[in-house]
DNA sequence: AGTCAAACCTGGGCGC
DNA sequence: TGCGCCCAGGTTTGAC
């Protein structure tokens, strides 16, 4: 399910409702999400613990506790993290329950059950595996024209590819990389150290584009999706070749097509993405 | 360095 | 109704 957009629309979401909530209890249905601690030792230190604030970095949720203890989430695939009433009948894919102090519960929910804990001490959340080696905030300060073509010159791999890399820049996935690529008239085969400057402001442009406008319609929901309080995006009505094999581009009317790369699917226009 | 396939899972959609 | 296939917002690992 989530990349940039739907994560930071669950932080926001969360953040309106748990810090100063205390964790009172959790129940793991299902141990193995749990990756660091012991599923025991994890409900042991979570258990009598503040939420103090609630972050993101990459597609990494960063939830704060009291005793310089962070809670790391990955949603993965189809993973929710859900503010919930407790009289809320349980669904079969809940994995994991925290009960608050103010009678509601925060409950992760994974139908295909990829989605992971960790539960460490702040200070060393970087040991949590992907989160140290991830790349910059496509939205924040530290990407830069500049530091963008200066990579994009140095790789041969092609654009789809470079784009899903998570230690090149985090939080694109499969649905905004390939919205990016047609907005920018690039292919997704595309290598990337062919690009001219134009190309590359283009793309610059078009990834944080896309990135804001998913945000600004709180995620892509074209499954699974719902954010920290249950509620469904609306970004899938803007999609222009994402899961439309098939169909005409909006752009130049041509067929929209899939390819196979990486073990991923693109979806692109063979009219207007050079 | 880059490319690929497989693994982790459940479920929806399609053709037959 | 059912079977067999392919597909799915991600990441990791291991082979070439």
């Amino acid at each position: 399910m989530p990349e940039l957009p739907e994560v930071e629309t669950v932080k926001r979401t969360l953040k309106e409702k748990l810090p100063g909530l205390t964790i009172c209890g959790v129940n793991i249905y299902l141990p193995k999400i749990i990756q660091t601690p012991s599923p025991e030792e994890f409900c042991h230190l979570v258990v009598d613990k503040r939420i103090l604030d609630v972050g993101r970095r990459g597609k990494y949720l960063l939830i704060s506790l009291s005793r310089g203890l962070m809670l790391v989430v990955h949603l993965r695939m189809t993973g929710r993290l859900v503010y919930t009433a407790t009289d809320e009948p349980r669904s079969k894919h809940t994995h994991l329950i925290f009960h608050l102090n103010n009678g509601h519960q925060l409950r992760f929910t994974d139908m295909r059950q990829f989605g992971r804990f960790w539960l460490v001490p702040a200070k060393e959340f970087k040991t949590v595996s992907g989160l140290k080696d991830l790349g910059v905030e496509p939205l924040s300060g530290e990407f830069t024209i500049d530091f963008f073509k200066k990579e994009l010159k140095k790789r041969r791999t092609r654009l789809k590819t470079l784009l899903l890399d998570q230690t090149f820049i985090s939080g694109l996935g499969n649905i905004y990389v390939d919205e990016a690529l047609h907005r920018a008239g690039l292919h997704p085969s595309r290598q990337a150290n062919t690009l001219t400057p134009g190309e590359v402001e283009a793309l610059f442009q078009t990834i944080r584009e896309v990135l804001e406008e998913g945000i600004a319609s709180r995620g892509t929901s074209v499954r699974d999706y719902v954010d920290g309080t249950g509620q469904a995006g609306t970004f899938q009505e803007k999609l222009r070749v994402y899961g439309k094999s098939g169909r005409p581009c909006m752009r130049c009317g041509k067929t929209i097509e899939r390819l196979r790369l990486g073990g991923r699917s693109a979806y692109f226009c063979p009219g207007c993405q050079k």
